[in-house]
DNA sequence: CATGAATGAGTGTTCATTCAT
DNA sequence: AATGAATGAACACTCATTCAT
């Protein structure tokens, strides 16, 4: 028993440190973008030597590739805040603020924007995209087509597909205007939730 | 009379340098990103020596804050496509399609979202972002406060401030599906499209 | 006329510059060693900077490549001085003696023997040798075979093949002895060239 | 009595263990260089970890030292192969044949020059190689000298000086050449060798 | 005895920018 | 107006070496 744990642990710090360097990394990125943040910042964000991060990381590409996959599978969780929540607007609010936040848990519109655009560069990317958009998408439309007494909203199957698709979109562009706008005016911000909420979810 | 038509004559020449070089830089950035883009690849597409570029514009970073200007300015026209347009849901899939192109007199997707990612770090674009996105927003509530006589949708001034808020989050939402899901079904799309106009558009 | 000389000047500076990074890299490599030569060091001994070398050589590789192509030519009139001269040994002698110079135009030892390990990993620099060390011996052996009035020596064509191998062996193998032992007795030296030149062109 | 011989057992381990690292460190330097193979190679090919070769070598450079001081003995021992043979032409085309073999007890071409090219640049290695050379060519001398009925050549000592010379020179010539062109014909290469014992041997 | 973790100095190379012409 | 030549600071990355365990 006390073996097995020992290499356990082993591997365990491993993985304690390229999280380290993953959060260091996507700090930096969001401070300062994925290319003029240089390794060795991102070494000292991470309170190590440049040099050290090659043992964890084949290349400064393969820590974006993480952060990028890491942030794919935060973004389900994101989405589900959403539709657990007694209150969509207040939930919807939320989301607003938080895209701009700097905890690595949780998707920065800034990376999320950088990452999409690059999306349309590289192949790797746009596929890794596809493919989680359209899961997420169909989360939503599961929800909206449940029944109220399970929590959805009791829409058709088929209305829920293009219903899903406009809501991905509205909360997608408010990732745009947490950046350009943070200072828009939450009472008018949360009126318009609502609105569109309401011909969202009307049967 | 010859004097000033010469002078005003290399100003005319000047300006048009300056757009070559921006239409140049427009297509370089959209195809490589802000900082894959080199001066030298940009010059090469201008059809001119690096050195000259910098007769026009004081670095590279001048030339992105020249092509947001300039964007800032198409942005507006893009939007008036819309309300202009005797079908919606056209106008609106067409805008979807339009932001993958190239054309430097249009905004580009990758552009748009790297450009408002870099607002996050620079306070000069994001008080434009501000300023501009604030008038866009104006002109949308305009339109859908304006009687249908005159083209618009008589809704209320109050309702016509959130709606504005609404369409511009979906709008720009289609351009982030535009780079992560181009390949998305026009039909759902497009039907997505009608069903959140006729949210927006009911009194 | 004029025009065309302009023109020319252009690339003879260009062409220029390229011999002076040669230069300073041939230095450099004979002194350290290709891979302890650093582009620093190359640099400072063309009078440089670092990055202006990357104008005229794609990368060190380059250089190296186009080392090895200018010491293949040299090569062959290197060998030419030798059946020229009236005096067999006392050209020989003096190649042995000039195989530790550092003038670029001339083999050093060095770069001779570090180039020719290289050949062992490097097949583009393996097939380049087997050619041109072909056509030098095909030029031995041409002289061997040629008639005394004509400055050869008379021998029939199938032995002058062979002897050529080993003039080859001889010569190459006093690049060795250069470098190992370069005090070497010059008396006794001359005496083992006279010896084995007595042999070689023994009909 | 224990003791003692549990000292010796460390001892002997720790010599075998140098031995492993120094064939190892062989291999890679033979296939990779000097510079190319990195310690890390070295430790792979070796089986053990980097860290442990520096308990057993001061640095990498003590590795080529040490290296280099066993090929110098083991070279001995490829000359007298060559005196002790029934056959020169057979044993000097054998020799031409092993300099290309990778066994860590046979001197590889390769490693021979960038030995000696190294030489030239690091006076220990350069010391070491004008006695061992001269050490050397004493013995090819003292056989030349010797007479038949001793297996020598019996040449007088004079001469069994310079012919001394001329063989090592032929002889470390057919280094170069097996190196620069592996594919030599066997037959011509046979001839010339004969042909250049011919002149050798006549007294 | 043996190792994985860690580092600092160094590598070749790029690029926005300046300047003489 | 226009260019080729030139540079310095930065870049991602490597490697021989050390050290705590």
């Amino acid at each position: 028993m006390s073996l097995p744990s020992s290499t356990t642990k082993l591997t365990q710090r491993a993985e304690l440190q390229r999280e380290r360097i993953l959060n260091a990394a996507q700090t930096c990125f969001i401070e300062h973008g994925f290319h003029a943040a240089g390794m060795a910042l991102i070494a000292q964000a991470a309170d190590m030597s440049p040099s050290l991060i090659y043992r964890y990381f084949d290349s400064k590409n393969a820590i974006i590739l993480a952060i990028v996959e890491r942030q794919v599978a935060n973004g389900r969780t994101a989405i589900r805040n959403l539709y657990y929540a007694p209150d969509f607007t207040a939930a919807a609010y939320e989301a607003f603020t938080q895209w701009r936040t700097a905890d690595p848990r949780i998707m920065n519109a800034a990376l999320f924007l950088e990452m999409t655009a690059e999306a349309s560069r590289n192949p790797t990317l746009a596929s890794a995209f596809v493919t989680s958009d359209q899961e997420l998408r169909a989360e939503i439309s599961n929800w909206l087509s449940a029944s109220v007494a399970d929590g959805g909203k009791g829409l058709s199957v088929e209305v829920a597909q293009w219903r899903a698709i406009c809501i991905q979109c509205f909360m997608e562009g408010l990732a745009i205007r947490a950046l350009r706008e943070p200072e828009l005016s939450p009472t008018k911000l949360k009126l318009a939730i609502t609105d569109f909420a309401a011909g969202m979810f009307a049967v």
